[in-house]
Order: structure tokens, then sequence, then C-alpha cells
DNA sequence: TCATATTAAAAGTCAAAGAAAGTCAAAAAA
DNA sequence: TTTTTTGACTTTCTTTGACTTTTAATATGA
């Protein structure tokens, strides 16, 4: 087997506790498999592209290393999966614990969460019981759309 | 992880408790850290800079300090105006203005573009005449205050 | 006492050394 | 021919330390 896919293999298992970003040291790296540094690189930019769903970031420097992410899809295939689920209705609370469930499995920030919740909320929307769920779910299923 | 790193962090938690101004001794700061004095200038000078949002001011001698200021961007100040001249009503073609003015000078991304577009927009909001331009002007508002 | 000189206590500057990662092309292997 | 391996050279970022500048505190002298 070749070396370059021992390391890719190696780099791969890396994820496997589920992370969505890893870190190595390219030096280290390098030692670890006997080669010379610059190997690691052509590993990541042959096996490591954007097209395969993998995005790398890298600092120079005492300390530094590199980063590689996993773009993965899940988290769309999760949000479609929601919005298919949610009515032309939702309350204020159906939405608040969404929210917090996407907060909690990483699929949208802080600052998202807070915008889905403003955009939504009662006080924002101020409308008759029979309007506001409606337009609420609207508002919601297309934010999330764009998230 | 790198000296500098931790050290800025440190320098970071000091404005925890939601003061606007912390000061430093460097070479207080340095013994702690075990480090040599001129490392704080070097996370100051790469880490509080004025585009990352901080001002720096120092006094040598006897009893001297850095003072680091959290400096509130002007963008900010600009939101804050542009919501106190929304009135109660926007209509769509307004929203898609002030978004566009906006993105042009990098007050928000593309992202949060999207989002205060599609949670503002009349497709989504499906209201009658009296009502879509108020919800709007609420939604848009209380958004951009979380922005 | 008050103004001035001295000393010491900070912080600032800058460049060298060190620690990574990046590039690119030649050589080797498939 | 295409892909992989190798290594010399480059770039970027961090750490370190010697030297400088500024200012407060203290001492000195009229």
């Amino acid at each position: 087997m070749r070396m370059s896919d021992i390391i890719e293999e190696f780099i791969k298992e890396l994820f496997d506790d589920g992370s969505d970003a890893i870190e190595i040291q390219r030096n280290e790296l390098a030692e670890q498999f006997n080669c010379v540094p610059s190997q690691i690189n052509y590993v990541i930019s042959t096996r490591f592209k954007p097209s395969q769903g993998y995005y790398v970031e890298s600092r120079r420097g005492g300390g530094g290393h590199i980063t590689i992410k996993k773009v993965n899809n899940d988290k769309e295939d999760y949000i479609m999966h929601i919005i298919n689920n949610i009515g032309n209705e939702i309350t204020s609370n159906e939405v608040d614990i969404l929210i917090s469930d996407f907060l909690s499995y990483n699929i949208i920030g802080t600052k998202e969460a807070k915008l889905l919740k403003v955009a939504t909320s009662d006080n924002v929307l101020k409308l008759s019981k029979e309007l506001k769920d409606k337009v609420r779910a609207r508002i919601f299923k297309n934010m999330l759309l764009n998230i």
C-alpha cells in the first residue's frame, strides 16, 4: 500500500470520534510516518479537496498546525428533514425547542439562533392568534432554508 | 497551544465582567506567564489591533501600565442610526436598498443579508397590505438589533 | 520649601533566532 | 503517461533578548 493512502486513512480515522474538524501538525505526522513533510501536503491536496467534502486551513510559525474540516451535508439533510415536518403553523414554543436542538447539534451558531428567534417571536410579529403561527411557520422555514 | 494564544485568551477574559477597558502591567503579566515582556507587546500588536476592535494606550515609568479598550466600532452606530430612522412601516423595496447598502459597507455578510431578506419578503409574510409593512418593520429592526 | 537633578521603574523597538507550514520541480514508481 | 515520493528553498508567524525611551519617585541644593 502506498504511503499516501496510509496517511489518508490515518487522517480519516481521526474523524471517527464524530468531530467535524481535526488538527494535525505536519512535521510531527511526517515523522510518525517516516516521510518528508511535503508528502503531507501532497496527501491533503489530492485527498482532502473541497470537492471531496473537506476544507483545509493552516497556520505557520511556532505552534503552527493544519486544520481539516469535514463539510458534511448531514446538517443540511437534518434541516431539510425538520423543514418538511413543520406544517403550516408553528408556535413560539415549538420554535424554541427546535432552535435549542439545532444549537446543541452545532447545526447553527448562536448568532443565527438569535436571528431565528427574534424574527419569529410573538412580540415582534404582534399578530392575531389566527395569523401568527402561520406567518411564523413561513418565516422559520424560509430562514432555515437559507442558513 | 501557543503562549501568545494563552496570553490573548487571558486578556480577553479580563473583559468578561462587562467592562469596556482593562488595565495590565506588562512586566507583571510577563512574569505570570513566564515569558519575556516584549511578548506581551507582540500579543497586543497582533491580537488587539484597532481592526480587531481594540484601542491601546500605555504609560511608562513607575506605576506604568497598558490600557486596552474595546472600541465599539461605528458599524454598530451605523446600524443603530438606521434602526432609529425606520418608522413603523417599511416596504420590501426599502429593505432591499438598505440591505445592499449594508453589504457594500461590509456591515453584514451575504448569509445575514439572505436571512434578512427572506424573513422580510412579501412572499414569506403573505399578509394584507395594511399589515405587511408594519410586521416587516418590526422584524427587520429586531433582526438588525441582533446582527 | 521649591525647583532641579538623579535614579529607578516601567513600557517600547527592533532584529535575530526558531518553529512551523508552503511551493515547486526533479526523480522514482506504477 | 500519470501519480507518488523526495528534498531544497521560501514564506509566515512566534519567541527571545539587547537596547532605548519615557515617566514617576526620590534625593539634592539654594
